[in-house]
DNA sequence: ATGAAAGCGCTAACAC
DNA sequence: GTGTTAGCGCTTTCAT
């Protein structure tokens, strides 16, 4: 920057002006000198900037995996919401895991975010000690956390469980299943089996049929499987909810492969709506979640909350509401 | 810092060092240090360990979208071989847009990655110039590009197309088409329809079926609106490859709906081997690039050039071989 | 194994 | 609109 200033005869602190949007520089110096950093070769260091700043310039996310339609959706609209902000977006993937998730907050609070968005109200004891530690903004999304950390724009598992069991009896079934994965990782996932297991003890229908097969995400292939064994073990189950799109398209498939005609022999259903619903055929019922809309959601928050048009106290819980998207499998 | 160093009885320079692996300090002090840490709530501040090491511990990487499952795999790949090197990865998406990727390159460098890692071999000029002169490793994928900029991990996108053509004669179909995007965005995508083209000139057979339609990346839905094409405007059409899968499950589907016999009456291939097209009624035969072993090599490549296992002057063209996967569509 | 001194390349704060 | 001064919070380098 030195160089640059010696060349263009001015401070270095001018050059350091020229090179912010809208900063008091006038027009003919800033040519000047952004004429000579072109030809020093020169390359703007955002890492001292930062320091002496004290503003990193990004907001750290945390998503469970980036093999995923409905986070990626998530990240775009918070992409898409940052984009004339200046701040970029630093993400990690916790894969299903909080421990994983603590070890990478740590990490990435070390890079002074200038705001933290994680997938998920649940976390260890420590992990939920250093955000709330971190003094700056912490947004927890797609889930609705009975003790917020900070702000939340997310939507209640439990209730998209509910939502289904509510669609499925009205349809006229009764004898009701789940498939989704075999361990506690997946807490959200967790969560939208027992909202679905709570409504059927709810209205007195049988909560048994549950097969937790696979470690989360589930994919297709251990949605297949987990549809063989639901039909042999309860032959007579008349619908069945999975855990996201990609296992009730495993499911679906398995069905095809079979003969079992979808919905006449049995109905199936599954959450995130993901293209593949839509396209499949049959196509496939889902739950829409607004996957997108939370992304942009929180954007916007986090730039409320930066730019002070939203004072960092006042707690903001936008819950969005899980949709039942009704097609040809249910 | 120098908190904890007070409260820790020993200098700034050794709490520094306290918070590294492999250096020299006491086993009892570092206790002592880190407690010291841990009560003060102290957290290492990465930035300017950053500016005053010259090591910024990330890698850039750039992809032309998060919302697709052969470049997450990518990702993954990379970040799996990454995890013990304390290098994190700053992820840029360019929209498959080469004015798009020159600005964020431009962005990413002045973050001071150690290595970039940028999805495909066509730039600006620009955004040559500027990988050029980053002085870091640089390496590109999911191409063959003629004049790499410095190190390459992929494949020829040409060869693909080629290699489906040879596929679909050797089932005995004659008159082929192929389905992708409309405009030159995805560079790839198009390489793959010339090379497919040129195959088909070179054993003479038609080259005329080709459906240009859609923003790339294509979807679902489009591959289905493209198949209605193909089949309306050459009734004939035997075999048709997609750019994706995706957009070759979408015309499977439209298929399907019409009662289309797949591949009776028409055969589909796409690229790319997602689970979908594993999964799928009936598979779909697709073209397999080892989009999660190219993260890895990658991964290889940049932490040998870092370490200094590899001179950074010899250039590394790692060309992986796509293969065809043949399932039921053809 | 530990410490002292001197920066890393920028920007805040204030001056004019 | 532009310049001067004094750091930002670490690590490098060289001692001991």
């Amino acid at each position: 920057m030195a160089d640059v200033a010696h060349r263009a005869n001015v401070s270095t602190m001018t050059v350091s002006r020229a090179f912010k949007r809208d900063a008091s520089v006038s027009a003919d110096t800033r040519d000047r000198i952004l004429k000579a950093a072109e030809e020093l070769g020169y390359v703007f260091d955002s890492i001292a900037a930062n320091l002496s700043s004290r503003r990193s310039g990004f907001v750290a996310a945390t998503i469970p995996s980036i093999n995923n339609a409905n986070f990626a959706d998530t990240v775009r609209g918070m992409t898409e919401g940052l984009r004339d902000s200046g701040l970029e977006i630093l993400l990690g993937f916790t894969d299903y895991n909080v421990e994983e998730e603590e070890r990478l907050v740590g990490q990435l609070l070390q890079r002074r975010p200038e705001a933290i968005i994680v997938t998920g109200g649940r976390h260890t004891p420590r992990c939920r000690k250093m955000l709330t530690n971190a003094g700056v903004p912490v947004v927890e999304t797609w889930d609705l956390p009975a003790d917020p950390i900070g702000h939340v724009v997310g939507f209640s598992n439990a209730d998209a469980g509910r939502l289904m069991v509510d669609h499925f009896v009205k349809r006229g079934y009764l004898r009701l299943g789940f498939i989704g994965g075999d361990t506690s990782r997946d807490t959200r996932g967790l969560d939208r089996r027992r909202g679905f297991v709570a409504a059927l003890q709810d209205r007195g229908l049988d909560a048994l049929r549950v097969i937790a097969s696979g470690v989360p995400p589930i994919s297709m292939r251990e949605g297949a499987a987990a549809m063989i064994e639901m039909i042999s073990r309860w032959p007579d189950t008349q619908a069945v909810m999975c855990v996201s799109d990609l296992s009730a398209f495993g499911a679906l498939m398995e069905c095809v492969r079979r003969g079992i005609r979808v919905p006449d022999d049995v109905a199936i259903a599954g959450f995130g709506a993901y293209d593949l619903a839509e396209q499949s055929v049959p196509s496939i019922t889902t739950i829409d979640v607004g996957a997108h809309e939370i992304g942009i959601r929180v954007a916007e928050l986090v730039l409320d909350l930066l730019n002070g048009r939203r004072a960092p106290d006042d707690r903001v819980v936008l819950g969005m509401t899980p949709k039942v998207i009704v097609r040809q499998t249910a």
